[in-house]
Order: C-alpha cells, then sequence, then structure tokens
DNA sequence: TGTATGTGACAAGAAATGCTGTCAATATTC
DNA sequence: GAATATTGACAGCATTTCTTGTCACATACA
C-alpha cells in the first residue's frame, strides 16, 4: 500500500504553511464580511462582493465556509469575543466598589461600540436578520452577558441575590436596557456623546441594585 | 371635451366597490405577509409565496405594493398601531396609580405578543431584517413608545421629570428593557410563564421611579 | 342574452446569485 | 533551470426570484 496518497503535498508558499496560509484567507474573509455586512446589510450582501472586498475569489470562500449564513456565524463570534474580551480588560482594571465597576463595564461597552460602528452593527443589529432557523446565535449570545451580569453582580450588588426567581429577569432586564440603548445609539449615528448615555445607565443600574 | 376618457371604469363586483375590492386585497396580503414573514423569516420569504397565501396572484401583489420592503412596511406598520390600541385601552382602563397602570401597561404589551407569537416576532425582530436603508422604521416607532413612556411617567413617577437630559436616556432605556425582554421571551417560545416576566419588569420600572 | 369589465391561472423574460470548473501566471522545491 | 504545488482571474451553468404579459373564465350591466 501507497502511504497515504494524497496525505501531505503540504509546502511552504510565501513564508507560510498551508495551515497559515488557509487561516490567514479565513481571517481575510471574516474582516470582509464584518465589513460588507454592516456596510450594506446581511441581505444585500453577497458572496461575490465579500470576495473581492476579501481580496480572494470565491473559490476560496467556499474552501472555509459553507454559505453565506456559515461566514456570518463566524463573524458574529468573532464580534462577541472581542467585546468580551474588552469587558474583562476593563473589570480587572477598576476599582472594587460596585459602583466603579459597573462604570467601568459600560465605559468599555459603549467605547468599544464607538471605536468601530460596523463591528457595532454587526453585534447588535445584522444578527437579527438570520431568521428563525438562527435565532439561537442571538440568544446564546445574549443568555452569556446575562449570566456574567449576575454572577459578577450577585458580588456587587447583594439585593439581587435575594430572590432566585426574578433575579434572572431582572438581570435579563438591566442587559435589555444596555443592549437596547446601545442599539438605539448605534441606528441614531451617536447623536448623544457617550458619557451622557453611560451615566443615564448606570443611573438605571444603580436604582435597580438598591 | 369628453370628460376624462377612462375616468370611471367603476363597477361593483362580488357586491364591493372598487376601492372596497382593491384595499381587501391589500389587508390579505398584509394578513399574509405577516404571516408568512414572521414563520420563514423576511430574508426567505418570497413574493410568490406570500401571494398564495393570501390567495391571490403576483398581479394584485404590484397592484398595492411595490415591493417586498413596501410591503413590510406596511405589516410593521400595522402591527405597530395594533400594540399601541391595546396599551391605550389597557391605560384607560386602570386605576389612577402609578403601579396599576405600569401594571396595566406591561399586562397588555406581553398580554397582546402571547396572544399572537407571529405578530410579536415581525414586531420585535423580523424588522430589523431590512437593513441600513430602512433602519429609520424601527427607530421611529421605538421613538414613539420612548416619548409616550417619558410624557405618561411624568405624571407617573415625578422624579423622572428632575433632571430633564438623564430623563429621556432612562426612558429609553426601560423602554429597551421591556422590548429586550420581550424579545428573547418571543426567542425562548415564551418558557416563562407571562405573569413572571411582568413582575420582575414592574419590579424595575418601580426602581427607577424611586 | 350579449357585451364589457374584473379576476385568476399560467407563461416567460430579465436579472441576480450560488456555486463549480478551467487555465495561465506565480512561487517554491529539487 | 525544470517540475510541481498554489494562486487568482474568469467563464459559465443551474437555480431562484422579480416582474410583466397573455388569455380564458366569471361577474355585472344594458
Amino acid at each position: 500500500m501507497l502511504d497515504e496518497p494524497e496525505s501531505k503535498p503540504s509546502r511552504r508558499y510565501r513564508g507560510e504553511s498551508q495551515a497559515e496560509r488557509q487561516s490567514g484567507r479565513r481571517e481575510r474573509l471574516v474582516a470582509a464580511g464584518l465589513k460588507v455586512f454592516a456596510s450594506i446589510g446581511y441581505r444585500a450582501a453577497t458572496v461575490r462582493q465579500i470576495c473581492v472586498e476579501a481580496g480572494l475569489t470565491e473559490r476560496y470562500f467556499y474552501e472555509s465556509f459553507a454559505s453565506k449564513d456559515d461566514l456570518f456565524i463566524a463573524v458574529y463570534a468573532h464580534c462577541v469575543e472581542r467585546v468580551g474580551a474588552a469587558l474583562l480588560v476593563s473589570l480587572e482594571a477598576a476599582d472594587d466598589t460596585p459602583e466603579a465597576k459597573a462604570r467601568a463595564v459600560l465605559g468599555a461597552y459603549f467605547g468599544e461600540i464607538e471605536r468601530d460602528p460596523l463591528f457595532a452593527r454587526v453585534l447588535l443589529i445584522e444578527v437579527l436578520s438570520l431568521g428563525p432557523n438562527l435565532d439561537y446565535v442571538y440568544r446564546e449570545a445574549m443568555d452569556l452577558f446575562s449570566v456574567h451580569l449576575q454572577s459578577d453582580a450577585a458580588e456587587l450588588f447583594p439585593r439581587l441575590s435575594e430572590d432566585k426567581g426574578r433575579t434572572e429577569i431582572l438581570a435579563a432586564g438591566l442587559v435589555g436596557a444596555i443592549v437596547h440603548v446601545a442599539m438605539r445609539w448605534v441606528l441614531s449615528n451617536f447623536r448623544r456623546p457617550r458619557e451622557e448615555i453611560i451615566l443615564g445607565l448606570l443611573d438605571l443600574l444603580l436604582a435597580a441594585s438598591r
């Protein structure tokens, strides 16, 4: 027997291995997807356009992704990861008081959103264009945030954890308030200054914690 | 001069006038649109499918609407009107205390949503599938709710109107909390009982008002 | 009853898009 | 420098969808 006919045709190309090149293309497609999805909307975006933006041809699109849906899910995951990392960093840098923590999280969240409106648009809006079959993508991300808020908030705002039942809804409500305000902030093209938004929400958070 | 060459070929048909028949078709299309959009999602919905659902042919689709977008906007407007009417009724029937009013509004809102999940899906989710060009549709509806909450709440919760600046954001935050919780409730297929959701949000509203 | 108008079924062109295949140019290894 | 893997440009088929047009049948009016 031959040792695996076409097992390792791997070869370095332009200083990169097979795996590196492939994942490089994948990253470029994700970046291009983010840009195109956010610019013209999910439904109007075409595979061709994304490939042009990435400087690749359709052939390489289907090398990494099975469909437009598939790419979008990857793009969205990338966004969630990014905002999650930003929140984590901000939390660790903040003082150890409830207000300081809350402020840090809000600052990081809205800061990240304002820094890159395209990213924000995918994170908050376009994700809802996927249709009934892929709802779970958004739902899971939101649940993630709620759970975080719940566990973090448990120590920050003791009152929250009194009544186990309503705590969950309260957390969902607060996440909802934050996310929704952020969404409308993006939709309004950042009309108000960021600081104003943050103070308003801080108000709400502190009120809910008492 | 002849009195307007092809001015009045109008004629009654099946007991209805020209205008009645036309608006009847329009209504059927809106109803069918609601059903199809909510069932399979905006992007997957096709004009053909909507026409089949309405029991009409494509010809009559283009008689009333210029495009799928156009129809969706009409469907959405219909939903907003419907929920608006329900809220109004509930507000008038409620006792004249802050809690009672708040409770009535939440009850009506979530009641309407639970009664017709398809309607809810369009109202809360599919509307975000429209893409950047038609964002304003959603934005306007949300602003409407916020303004209502602000003016109604001004008398219900005096504290809210103290600081004019933050009041707006607070109102947007509360609307956001309500809408977002509703959205996730729909996405979760109404997992929790409605009453539980309402109590949790009431909690938040009352906390914010103090 | 006959004529004109409204209606619904169907056909079909035009355009867009998803997806795959071909092939010459380029980079790498021997 | 020759052989081969890798790439990128492009053509093109199949499918879907929008959109308009045609025509027989149903309904109303004279």
